[in-house]
DNA sequence: CATATGACCTATG
DNA sequence: TCATAGGCCATAT
């Protein structure tokens, strides 16, 4: 993973980066919560600002945002709202399956290995696995 | 400087 | 399983 220039907003972001490589690492078919998301970029259990990441994330890197939802399984944007529906149908299409407006996150997790990030996000996820 | 606002999370009943 | 409360924290106004 490189350098991300946003042509956005004319910024160099860096302190987002580590979100996006993290988010980048998550495999077609599998899903990642926000803060699963927090703790792999070393971000403890600052969730929130992986949302806020996401929505500013420049528009040159192909990001699978759509591969990031909440910790009940559910997407987070109104379920009536285009971008609800944009995300669940790109899910969809990596094989993953709704039930009740829901994805079972047992099924669906991506559980990154101990080779790909430090032991201290295992240290913290004991129940995760 | 003071509030408000999120693509959130966990604990609790 | 569902709802609520409190916590969270960078930005926006």
């Amino acid at each position: 993973m490189g350098l991300y220039v946003s042509q956005r907003d004319q910024v160099t972001p860096t302190k987002y980066q580590r979100i996006w490589d993290v988010v980048a690492e998550i495999p077609r078919g599998r899903v990642a919560t926000y803060g699963q998301i927090a703790r792999l970029a070393g971000l403890g259990q600052r969730a929130r600002l992986v949302g806020y990441a996401l929505h500013h994330s420049p528009i040159e890197i192909e990001l699978a945002w759509h591969r990031v939802i909440n910790a009940h399984g559910k997407i987070s944007f109104p379920q009536s709202s285009e971008r609800y529906q944009r995300q669940q149908v790109k899910l969809e299409a990596e094989g993953i399956v709704f039930k009740n407006g829901r994805v079972d996150l047992d099924t669906y997790r991506w559980r990154p290995t101990t080779e790909e990030f430090p032991d201290e996000y295992f240290a913290q996820e004991r129940g995760l696995q």
